[in-house]
DNA sequence: CGTGGCTTTGAAACATTTCAATCATCGTGG
DNA sequence: CCACGATGATTGAAATGTTTCAAAGCCACG
């Protein structure tokens, strides 16, 4: 208990898709990446089937102009990799230091059943489709400052406390977002100085006024 | 091959998921909507599935401030309806006037098994999954022009033949987009203007110079 | 032939980006 | 332990792109 490091999201291996004696627990092999380290990369084979342990993991893909739109980022007890098609559209890199079980996908197939593959694949297309709704409606709301709020929105809902941790950069956040770091970093101070969040350093905030973030999200 | 008039979209029932035999045509009602029709509502009880065999659909939804992002828009040979929730997230209305194909998901499942409604069920995810993800990119790319470009070609991309009709009018353009209609209007002009697309009438259109849309679409 | 809806165009207002500089934070080595 | 350099975040001012508001144009329809 005594060595846990920055992030407090390893504390609990979270309750995932499934109980905690599920498939990907039982078959998989756990590995650790470091920050910005490649977890597989866009055009590779998607053979394999991953799940967040600890720490964050984001999928991305390079464009030819150099920009770098975000697909999604993946908290503790998220499953990821499996694509719709056979071979990854994007890349997946760590966030920060992050610890991933790892399993094949023939090997859960000749554990579990074809059923229990069908299930996992099912309820990770579901959370990308979800996800990628709600990432669509961030970005049609169109103002920097709806799209900042939506968004620390976003991330206090995932996890309850009076303190959030940024688990992402300015830079991701602004590529998730589609703006530039520096309006991403100015509309965080302009909520800051509204006092309707409140910033120790900068990836640690806490919500001053929910009601008041809240009606800047909705526009 | 005189007398094609302004949609060719209806001229053959399009290869959908599945055979000309699928579950949805044998127990499927045809029904008609006119344009701006609404299908089904946001919040309803998404019990129902449907299929566009000619005209478009789109999906929205109305945000508080009144700003209407647009969800998809559904061609001829598309599946659409089925949640992952059991109630519609978005509405559904009818972008031109069109005939669907209905079915009740109970109806469905007895028709074809479990199976076969699972399998209905995983296209269309799949599918609105991919459309979301494309959409996505469009709007993280940020300059008009490029999201104009891509959509355009996009559309292109969807039938072949030389020109192409754009189902929706510049509202629907604009929502899609994450743009004003007037916005769109201006780089339309534009792209005409350097020769690359031609427009005859608002709705029609044919690339000129697929290479040079193409680049600009990729940014 | 006029009317209404949608599209295009123009000019000014506005928001975001760009470029450049400064500031904090953190790990490293003296 | 402090100074240093590096990385990332913030701030400022000018440039740019998009929106807004207003007006005119186009087309289909009655």
């Amino acid at each position: 208990m005594t060595f846990i490091p920055s992030f407090d999201q390893a504390r609990a291996t979270p309750v995932a898709e499934t109980g905690p004696d599920d498939l990907m627990s039982r078959i998989g092999v756990q590995m650790t990446f470091a920050k910005d380290e490649e977890i597989y990369g866009q055009g590779e084979n998607a053979d394999l089937v991953y799940r967040v342990v600890s720490g964050t993991v984001r999928t991305s893909r390079f464009m030819p102009d150099g920009r770098r739109p975000i697909g999604d980022f993946y908290y503790a007890g998220d499953l990821f990799g499996l694509e719709t098609g056979d071979e990854h559209a994007m890349a997946a890199e760590a966030l920060s230091d992050c610890t991933v079980l790892v399993a094949n996908r023939q090997a859960l197939r000749a554990a579990g059943g074809e059923e229990e593959l069908k299930r996992l694949m099912w309820a990770a297309t579901v959370r990308d489709l979800e996800s990628a709704r709600e990432h669509l409606t961030l970005l049609v709301r169109k103002s920097a400052c709806e799209r900042v709020a939506s968004f620390l929105l976003g991330l206090a809902a995932r996890r309850q406390g009076a303190h959030v941790e940024l688990a992402m950069g300015r830079q991701d956040t602004a590529d998730y977002l589609g703006l530039t770091i520096e309006t991403v970093s100015r509309m965080i101070t302009q909520l800051q100085a509204a006092k309707v969040v409140e910033f120790k350093g900068s990836r640690l905030f806490r919500i001053c006024d929910v009601q008041a973030l809240q009606e800047m999200a909705a526009g």
